[in-house]
DNA sequence: CAGTATGCTTAACACTGTTAAGTAAGAGGA
DNA sequence: TCCTCTTACTTAACAGTGTTAAGCATACTG
């Protein structure tokens, strides 16, 4: 009876199809301003059938922004790799956060600047940011072989990894948010955040 | 007949009323929590009531928003002029703009981090905004005032004064939104970001 | 073939922001 | 004082939201 696995295939399949719907609208209008009745009518399923396979709007965001992560660590983690001066590294690791951020603003504000957080929300929370986590863990790495390169003056690696995401978040949010605001030339502002951060941690 | 003048105090009276309601509100439950009908329930009108004298939501909290500018353009003018050292000016300044948004963490989303624009919004932002742009104003002139002294090496006032802005958001957004992470001590985050752009900065 | 489990849908609930229409009270003029 | 008209507010409703409970076929199992 290979039917049992055929309709688990199918299952997966039609999961797959509710979050490529999902992340199409996501990211192109933004979470709020997508309704799981419209998610239904580009699958063309009623509504309450995304609900046997999510628990609710909220999981759907939280599964896409796992593949998101994903990519973006991927990314950075080749980065390190291609890299050999540490402090180059962690500058292009850096712009890449950046313009990850830039070219995916309906990705990076549901993740980062809105982060719904679930009311009771318990082991999922954890669960759902471990791509995060991978992510800072790159970052973390990036400033540890600075310092262990002696580039970098010894300091607590936590709260520099920290601050650098801050800059990081800082520049791509406010330039998400914001996009009225009269910025100077993005690419000036990015790079001199990442250059003048470097330069006050130099030894 | 002084009876229109009092009918218009009365009127300007409800009106600060609805304002005070909705600030407590929004500050305590978040801007998309809070529905017209409670903030109606809470003054004891009908909800309805709230359109004649504002057009929607959001332009109650655009009030608000512009009330806690002010307050936050006064306390960095204060500083500024009670400050001798113009590097010492700036880095005070930043810190009284992240505290503000610690303390304030339901207005700061509110203002600056999910910042949610009206569509068709076309004078209505640079008027609401007339607030904010004051305090940015004084951001950069307290950067200004760094180069002048030469105590900053000379560069784009305008890029620098953005990239502090957006460390300092950086810092306070991430904070706010992501309560669950492990940071390491606020002060020691804040501090550090600070003085190391300062440092980046410096001639 | 009967019975049951599976996968999906229809209908509904309790909300949301917002608007149109209606009502009651007070002002202004004769 | 009486009538009219404006002003301030309310009630009812619309169109939408996320979500749940109940029902209905289809397909699998004994």
């Amino acid at each position: 009876m290979g039917s049992k696995q055929r309709r688990e295939r199918e299952k997966e399949a039609l999961r797959q199809e509710i979050l490529d719907a999902a992340r199409e609208l996501f990211v192109n209008e933004g979470y709020e301003n997508v309704s799981m009745r419209r998610i239904a009518e580009k699958i063309e399923y009623s509504p309450t059938t995304i609900y046997l396979y999510f628990d609710d709007k909220l999981s759907l965001l939280y599964a896409i922004c796992e593949e998101t992560f994903a990519r973006l660590a991927k990314r950075m983690e080749s980065i390190a790799r291609d890299s050999k001066d540490p402090v180059e590294a962690l500058k292009l690791g850096c712009r890449a956060y950046v313009d990850f951020g830039l070219k995916n603003p309906n990705h990076y504000k549901v993740t980062f600047i809105n982060h719904p957080q679930h009311p009771r929300d318990d082991k999922r929370h954890a669960k759902e940011e471990s791509m995060g986590m991978r992510a800072y863990g790159n970052l973390r790495a990036a400033v540890e072989a600075c310092i262990k390169a002696k580039k970098f003056r010894e300091t607590n690696v936590e709260a520099v990894t920290q601050m650098i995401w801050a800059g990081g978040h800082g520049i791509t949010s406010l330039l998400i948010t914001m996009p009225g605001f009269p910025w100077v030339k993005k690419s000036e502002l990015i790079d001199l955040m990442i250059d003048t951060l470097v330069d006050g941690l130099m030894a």
